[in-house]
DNA sequence: CCCCAGGGTAGGG
DNA sequence: CCCTACCATGGG
């Protein structure tokens, strides 16, 4: 165990906005699975405390993976002085959007589409008991695409996958074929990145920006799922739009940070009930 | 029983 | 480009 010399860092702002299926609030703080370990994060009177991991493994991987270098001042400064804008980022302060993995990242929200947050925890979770590997204490890493090489539409299906289960043999395979590139994806830039995920079964423009935004980190990304639109329509446009017209609209007032913009909306849409919505 | 959930696809206009 | 029926499943 060990102190986390950290300002700013919310574990509940961070671990309940959405963005991430695998941590769970566990009585004395929230502690989950990540980068293929066990992590336990609690905080008392400001203090972070730390455990499951030893300190250089975390100052080696999770600094980044928490996002704990960026400056966040810098992004909500730069947002548009909307009032409901203003209300969110205080809202979710010491929130971070988290450096997750590509492969966790596209699975998972293959996954969540048309879905409930709390049945996507509960489905990655069976996914990862069943074909993850195990780390010992009842944890399981996310399973790689090797570990689900063999894996059927049918086998998914028996997880509650529903009919994303061909979606995600077929994500498999594109994966082990070459044709799903993260490391070109990465590098290519955020719009070529979006346009060469849209041509994978099961990946619309919606899960497509959200691998772009938590599993590639192009912050520019805005996805726009039902909570989002709303919000969107309601307290900038004025007005019902197409998803076309909302990204162009995310683009102009949120630029390079549209995926924080996006983050702090969707996570105050979420747990309050904003007039009008 | 209903409605809904961090939507996508296929098919039509 | 737009719109819509349909898609499995379980939480609330």
């Amino acid at each position: 165990m060990f102190i986390l010399n950290q300002n700013g860092f919310n574990l509940k702002n961070t671990f309940e906005n959405g963005q991430c299926f695998r941590f769970y609030r566990d009585g004395t703080g929230y502690s989950g699975v990540a980068l293929s370990k066990f992590i336990h994060l609690e905080e008392n009177d400001g203090i972070i405390s730390v455990s499951g991991v030893e300190k250089e493994e975390f100052e080696r991987n999770f600094t980044d993976y928490f996002d704990l270098n960026r400056d966040y001042r810098v992004i909500t400064e730069s947002f548009p002085k909307e009032e409901n804008l203003i209300k969110a980022v205080e809202y979710g302060r010491g929130m971070k959007i988290l450096r997750q993995e590509p492969w966790e990242a596209t699975v998972s929200f293959v996954i969540s589409q048309n879905n409930n947050i709390t049945r996507i925890k509960n489905t990655v979770k069976k996914l990862a008991e069943k074909y993850g590997s195990d780390i010992g204490n009842g944890n399981f890493a996310f399973p790689s695409a090797e570990e689900l090489k063999d894996v059927k539409a049918e086998d998914y299906a028996l997880l509650g996958c529903g009919y994303r289960s061909e979606y995600l043999e077929n994500t498999v395979k594109s994966y082990l074929d070459g044709k799903m590139d993260f490391g070109y994806l990465s590098t290519c830039g955020y719009f070529t990145a979006k346009e060469n995920l849209l041509k994978f079964k099961g990946i619309g423009p919606k899960v497509a920006d959200c691998i772009a935004l938590f599993g590639l980190h192009y912050t520019e990304a805005y996805p726009v799922d039902t909570w989002v639109k709303k919000v969107s329509e309601t307290l900038f446009l004025k007005h019902s739009a197409s998803k076309k017209e909302i990204e162009e609209f995310a683009r102009s007032a949120f630029g390079e940070y549209a995926g924080f913009a996006q983050q702090y909306l969707f996570y105050y849409a979420r747990e309050n009930k904003i007039k009008g919505l």
